[in-house]
DNA sequence: GATGAATGAGACTTCATTCAT
DNA sequence: AATGAATGAAGTCTCATTCAT
């Protein structure tokens, strides 16, 4: 497990209490926005009283935080999960980007919040998220940065194509589920080819 | 000028004054979101009284409204004016994805309200810009189905193929500018790079 | 003692927690006024979660009860010991007004409850309180007389004498200790003079 | 006047509205004391809504710090224009005396404010209400400072005849009126005998 | 006896909007 | 058109108090 439970713990809301009220935040922040909500819906979605998120979380501000650290933790799990660094760049692509836009398709309400509410979170909030979302990045950098040099990726611009790897994933959680795609595994295929294509790979 | 002029007048706003309001309200709609701003913040960096919004727009909706009515004209504008409908599908596709790329980092604060803030739209205007955002998606599904029927391109699917290139271009307005990329132009250009390759460009 | 054990007994807090809650309620009653006191910062002043005050007093204001209660009995018997009735009046006002001033200096927290948080008891709690009060006030407002009587004292009148020398005492509960007076028994000693001054003593 | 009006304009309420508005919050801050008044009250003291205090007070301190600043200045303004600087300290301290006690008696919901609530004030604006209680100090002891000198006073210790002046004055705002004293006139000539004994006057 | 989550009420304050000026 | 006080509703958060554990 890359992020221990003990980092998260504490004034994050380990408790199950805490957790329903996680839950229940996630689906309204991401419906309406953060700054859209009230607390007192959250707490009315769950049938509590207005003042009843407040023996679990400070602030308003401080459960998108839990909410957001939570969300950076899992994604960036999720994709280093799947990659197997010892395996050829166009497996190792194929299993993180499957990964990430699946987990983006999955959990969109959790990935709207995650990727659209950080403007919110207080300064101090916010730096620790930054570096969260710089690991992310980075793995999808060196994996192509990796197929280029074994001369089995062929990309015009690596940072480009990392950038709009991640930016195809992230924009997953903006529209998904649509007419057209509702599947979250058939989304991550289709954007798999894509991006293969978009670092040039040879197969 | 795709959208008549008197369309956009009236409540919309065509004075001096309303498109002053209305574009200090684009740079605080996209700093923290429309549930977050206050009509007062609007005012006050315009140096006016908080009620002085209300002669030039009813409510702090029909704001948003013009907003989003007017940049998604100037979008689906920008890609149409852009695009030589006689032209081989590659110089469109590259004509059309660098208009749109470059638009959103240009306009990327009114590009961030255009695509993010809708959900904030009364259910008639949502209905209305929907259809201007169903007209600027078919613009690529429609280069991209001639593009392969005449063998210029080969995309493995063209519904997610058009969807990622939207995608990218609404997600720049989100991160542009990095510190990687500041120059509209630039991201442009990588982008239809990318874009081409996904299309499977023969070029 | 002049109040039987018996009746400042049973809700009124005898046992040692109760005592412990009295001495923290007194402490920041005195700093923040009752109004702005919150039964929390009571509780955590002594490491307790909210709830703990609860099995000891039923609410904040029979806390508060018992505390006026405590202390306007203390005041009381302080005063009343100190009297010896059958001295000559300089004696007597010279040793009750020393009990009277070093009290408040010396127990200047539970003075300023005592003296300025009246207002916020029940109307029946602050029936009784008042008796109390009318009690001390009568100590000084009798040893006046005496001395008038018996030529020691010349006051122009007896009962401004009165409330002069008890408004010194109550006042000095909300100045004690300051930069210049921080010892009871200077206070004392000089509050004294000058009340043998006002009431006119010959010696 | 001491105390130019400018000084405490702006912020402070110069409008007619703020000014009912201070009326109002001083009558019932002296009432139930400013922890346990809420704005709501004195928006509804005034038929107004709750809201209705904010244009013209931004919180419920600077309210207090208003009020509390203009009182400060009203009885140090009150005392400075009763004293005739060239007159016998006899007739300063009568006069003076006369203006302190007068004041806290005419005005003793406002004293009230003013003596017992300080402790609400914010850090800063409690500085500066300090610095304006030295100089009303101050100005009881240069009086019995000078009468000493010229021999007219002969205090035990002048400071303590200083401080248990100021106290009777401040101490009349606490308890009146009273069934025995309801005329400020007549509490301020007892009063002034009692101070002119407390400093050994020869008169 | 103590804990701490929960409640119901309500606190201070803000906000979109109105309206007399 | 603009001002700014005022409103009515609501927002975040706190509080005295209760109660299951």
């Amino acid at each position: 497990m890359t992020a221990p439970r003990s980092a998260v713990a504490g004034e994050l809301g380990t408790s199950k209490a805490a957790a329903r009220i996680r839950a229940a935040a996630i689906e309204v922040f991401a419906a309406k926005g953060y700054g859209a909500t009230t607390t007192r819906e959250i707490a009315a979605s769950l049938d509590l009283s207005p003042g009843a998120v407040y023996p679990h979380y400070k602030t308003k501000e401080s459960l998108l935080y839990a909410i957001s650290l939570e969300g950076h933790h899992a994604v960036l799990t999720a994709i280093r999960n799947s990659d197997r660094t010892d395996s050829p760049a166009g497996k190792r692509l194929t299993a993180t980007v499957t990964a990430y836009v699946a987990w983006h398709a999955r959990n969109h309400a959790l990935a709207r919040v995650v990727q659209y509410e950080l403007r919110s979170l207080s300064d101090e909030h916010f730096g620790i998220i930054a570096d969260l979302r710089r690991s992310t990045s980075k793995v999808f950098t060196r994996i192509i940065e990796a197929g280029a040099a074994a001369g089995d990726f062929h990309p015009i611009d690596t940072e480009a194509a990392a950038l709009a790897i991640t930016s195809l994933g992230v924009d997953v959680s903006r529209w998904f589920p649509s007419n057209a795609y509702s599947d979250p595994d058939v989304v991550a295929e289709r954007y798999v080819e894509l991006a293969l294509r978009m670092v040039g790979s040879a197969s």
